[in-house]
DNA sequence: TCAAAAGTGTTCAATGTACACCCATGC
DNA sequence: GCATGGGTGTACATTGAACACTTTTGA
């Protein structure tokens, strides 16, 4: 786990570690009852919103990258994570003055318009989705606040992130469609209504929960249990769990689900 | 229009003006008469084939980056052109030292493993498609031939690029079936065999003649006009065109195609 | 008149969609 | 016993898939 001294060291000296003009921006989809939210940082002293990123270490891949990011801000490892596109508008990462004398403060190091972390940046991007009730989010060095926003309710944010936000999104979506998901976001045993209400939340719309099971269920990537989950004052609804071979086989071969 | 010299100069002095660690490399997939062909640039001295590629500018974006490469190997300008991944394994583009005595020869420049072409490089993947009869590939400066190869049976190609391939075929095919494609690589008026063809071809799968016809006809997409195409010595086809609108419409909304 | 390619419609199967009532549980 | 949420099946509509014969054209 890295130290405060350490990413504030990485700004003066990450010249030498990081791959210039790149970085990564982290969507991490929060998912929770029906609700689904952003991870967001709120930047010292500008106060404005940002989406988690950071930059590539010269002897780490893409992916091991984005893990080691969202790692820092949330402690999990094993996210159901997607590289989904890159942004590369010459002007999308352009600082205020003001950003320039945060970052400068904060690092406590003398940063002029030279200084690499200012030159122009393509983003990869990449989106996650976790359970966020399972989320202690961390604000990183250069950050007040790191917390859960809802998708329908995001402040503006800085750079282009609000697209980032919205392209991720809309990957995700189309996504679902075509690979499983709930691995990483349900619990080992799972209820229908559990991984229903998940691709309601995600997709942002209703479906009939009869023909959802149907769906799961003939494809064969669930299977029932002959346990339940008592519930309090209600009826308890049956466990489930992944058939992990075929899970499996529709994440690399695809499914074609039309709800 | 580059001249060589000017490209023998970005390799000298490149530097200032692309950006460092990135790259794009175009993966063009030519259609034509029932054949699907990817163009490859045969390196001078080492032999090597790779996709075309590039660096970025300062200032450009990095689709008007894809489509001067494009352009450049092809002279085509108006092209299907869409992003869809990008290669960041620390090892993927590790050059050979004879790559580096290469690039020193055709540069006329002194290149060391300091150089920063040489440095670790993060490519941004592009796909394209066009009518490859149209096109009359030319190589590059560092390179003794671009032409035209069948997607089945290519050549081991440099760094990564035979699975950016098979990356960008995947994503073509993917994508296929969620936006139409066809309006840059049919002419204007065409037959409904054509654009058959075309379907069949890029998917690298026989469809239904018949149901092919009914469902691109009941998405609204082409319609009927009242002229027919002369094909020598066979019955007259019909010619149809793209209803503009609704072409538009399902690129940016998607439909969901089954064939 | 023949060869080659294009046009066209129907039937059957599978899938998707819509829909409502009963059951279990704890208070 | 009641409020709440969960379980379950059927009928209908839509879509997909399979399939063959006739027409046009120029040689």
């Amino acid at each position: 786990m890295k130290t405060e001294k350490d990413k504030v060291d990485a700004i003066k000296n990450g010249e030498k570690h990081f791959l210039h003009h790149l970085s990564i921006d982290c969507v991490l989809f929060g998912y929770h009852e029906h609700q689904l939210k952003v991870l967001l940082l709120q930047w010292k002293h500008s106060g404005k919103w940002s989406l988690p990123g950071g930059f590539i270490k010269l002897d780490e891949t893409l992916e091991e990258s984005a893990k080691r990011i969202l790692k820092e801000r949330t402690g999990l490892d094993d996210i159901f994570l997607q590289q989904f596109q890159s942004f590369g508008d010459p002007k999308r990462s352009h600082r205020s003055k003001q950003d320039i004398e945060t970052l400068a403060i904060v690092s406590g190091s003398l940063i002029d318009e030279t200084h690499w972390i200012l030159k122009r940046t393509v983003s990869i991007g990449y989106y996650a989705v976790t359970e966020y009730s399972k989320v202690t989010p961390r604000p990183d060095p250069l950050s007040e606040i790191c917390e859960w926003w809802d998708i329908d309710e995001l402040p503006q944010l800085v750079f282009d992130h609000n697209i980032i936000v919205t392209e991720a999104l809309k990957a995700l979506r189309l996504q679902i469609y075509h690979q499983p998901i709930g691995y990483n976001l349900l619990p080992e045993k799972f209820t229908l209504p559990e991984i229903h209400a998940l691709y309601e939340t995600i997709l942002g719309k209703e479906l009939d929960r009869r023909n959802f099971a149907k769906k799961l269920i003939s494809l064969g990537i669930i299977k029932k249990l002959d346990e339940m989950r008592s519930i309090g004052a209600h009826r308890s609804p049956f466990l489930y769990k992944f058939d992990k071979r075929k899970y499996d086989k529709a994440l690399k071969e695809g499914i074609a689900l039309a709800f």
